[in-house]
DNA sequence: TTAATATATAATGATTTGCTTATATATGCA
DNA sequence: TGCATATATAAGCAAATCATTATATATTAA
């Protein structure tokens, strides 16, 4: 009965979570590659420092991890999450977003070096 | 190209709209049973206001409907929807909240006059 | 060591959210 | 008709959210 309660409530704290464009489509993307920060900040057009914010709330709950490479940090889903299955069976019902990262190749702003 | 956006935006929507733990447990209430205003307020143990404006939220986007049953009004899935299935394949992997109507029926404050 | 690049964090402010209180509307019943 | 019940809506407020600006930290390269 507690669990039935906690689990509701986790559940909603994550659905609320991906309940931004901006997050939902980084997890799309992670979906299938690592990403670092400055290929989100270039692709969601956006402030380095709201990018970071969005994905440290990504990170808080477990979501995402991130791992140093270099200069650069990247990001990929935490698959060892407890949330790990809720979150990809949301993640498969969304369009892929497989040209956001063609857009960055195409400019040559895509991070490949590691 | 204009649909991916779209589409995302939309499901972001969806999942906010989703990621509050009283609506949340409405939908999954719902799932299986139309409910009453006044069900969801001895539920949740909520104001009657705080319930209406959530279901309000629910209805504005197409989720939910509702029906007028004499003095009652009673809230169901909207199959029609077209988010319908993005929704209901997101409830699949909640718990079930039958309990909370078995406590309403314990009570005999369960609505079944219609 | 210094400069440049990548990232994180802190502080601030505008907007959104969700509750409360108060009030309006609709139905059923005496 | 008048009253009780069920529901919706409006207004006001506190808390949460998300972006911005400013600053700190870590790595790389000169």
């Amino acid at each position: 009965m507690l669990k039935r309660e906690l689990e509701m409530e986790k559940a909603a704290m994550i659905l609320k979570l991906l309940g931004d464009k901006t997050r939902l489509t980084m997890m799309k993307l992670l979906e299938n590659h690592d990403c670092c920060v400055c290929e989100f900040v270039e692709i969601f057009q956006a402030s380095q420092p709201s990018i970071s914010q969005h994905l440290r709330k990504l990170r808080d709950v477990g979501i995402v991890k991130e791992e140093r490479k270099g200069q650069w940090i990247f990001y990929s889903i935490n698959k060892n999450s407890e949330y790990f299955s809720f979150v990809q069976q949301v993640l498969t019902q969304l369009p892929d977003q497989e040209e956001k990262l063609k857009e960055l190749e195409a400019k040559g702003t895509r991070i490949t070096c590691c």
